[in-house]
DNA sequence: GTAGAAGTTCAAGTCAACTTGAAGTCAAGA
DNA sequence: TCTTGACTTCAAGTTGACTTGAACTTCTAC
């Protein structure tokens, strides 16, 4: 498969697989002529690499997460370690989401009298919520 | 309360703080002399900010859900649909939470055979994740 | 055999969310 | 009063994940 085909099936630019390359993530198996040629199993890699990221994990930890050819790489302690880093972020998703859900159909006039966009502020005040992570659009 | 005070008490760097003034997402009460001074209530409008990025927005989208005393503020039909967008981020992490974690204990020699670790990719390959997400450290 | 669409490299630009640095101001304690 | 350390502004730097542009090279179709 060429470039064009990939980034077709992929979904992803052709920009952004040269740059994964560059980073390691994925190979391509040969060239034709300058061009790039890739096995179809590339496929796989970057629906595991987009999985990643929308999972929150940068490039660097995917890169070591997985080999390039997509298997799982690194010790079972350390998946089992980022599994537990995921609950915990599922949870203040959680919180949040359940927040928001409230919040809309709340018919308190302030929030601030609503006991449950107070249990909210608790929880986020308490902190028991980490920091940063960005969603799909 | 001083920008050291709220600095402490919020655990975010001042300059995190007049980055956010700047921003809108929160304001100061007045001035002593140049330094500002903060009513209380800034510790709660920064709890929900920490746990709105936590949760995956931006700041802009932050400022957007919260007036700038911490009141949710745009239509509860915005808020909604956030919500049920924090209900697709959180099905795509239990995927990958689900995964790593069974990948952490399989024995299949090659994760290639392993039919649990071959669902979460097809599941990834299917498209149904979006992308862009990142966690606490 | 030549035009042009699509590929290539490499450097630089972009965006969000901050941080850092320089240069200056000011309140509080000795 | 004078020092000192915390504050101020403003501009520029940083990081991650890409994108864009310029200059150039091929493959493919006609």
């Amino acid at each position: 498969m060429d470039i064009a085909e990939v980034a077709r099936r992929s979904g992803l630019p052709a920009s952004t697989l040269r740059y994964y390359e560059d980073k390691g993530l994925i190979v391509s198996t040969g060239r034709h002529g300058l061009r790039r040629t890739y096995a179809p199993s590339v496929l796989d890699q970057l629906a595991l690499i987009v999985l990643g990221q929308s999972a929150g994990f940068t490039l660097d930890e995917i890169r070591a997460m997985f080999s390039s050819h997509g298997e799982p790489e690194i010790d079972r302690e350390a998946l089992a370690a980022k599994a537990e880093e995921l609950d915990a972020t599922i949870k203040r998703l959680k919180a949040m989401r359940n927040g928001l859900r409230h919040a809309a159909v709340c018919p308190a006039p302030r929030h601030a009298e609503c006991p449950s966009f107070q249990r909210l502020l608790r929880a986020a005040a308490s902190g028991a919520f980490g920091r940063r992570a960005r969603t799909a659009p």
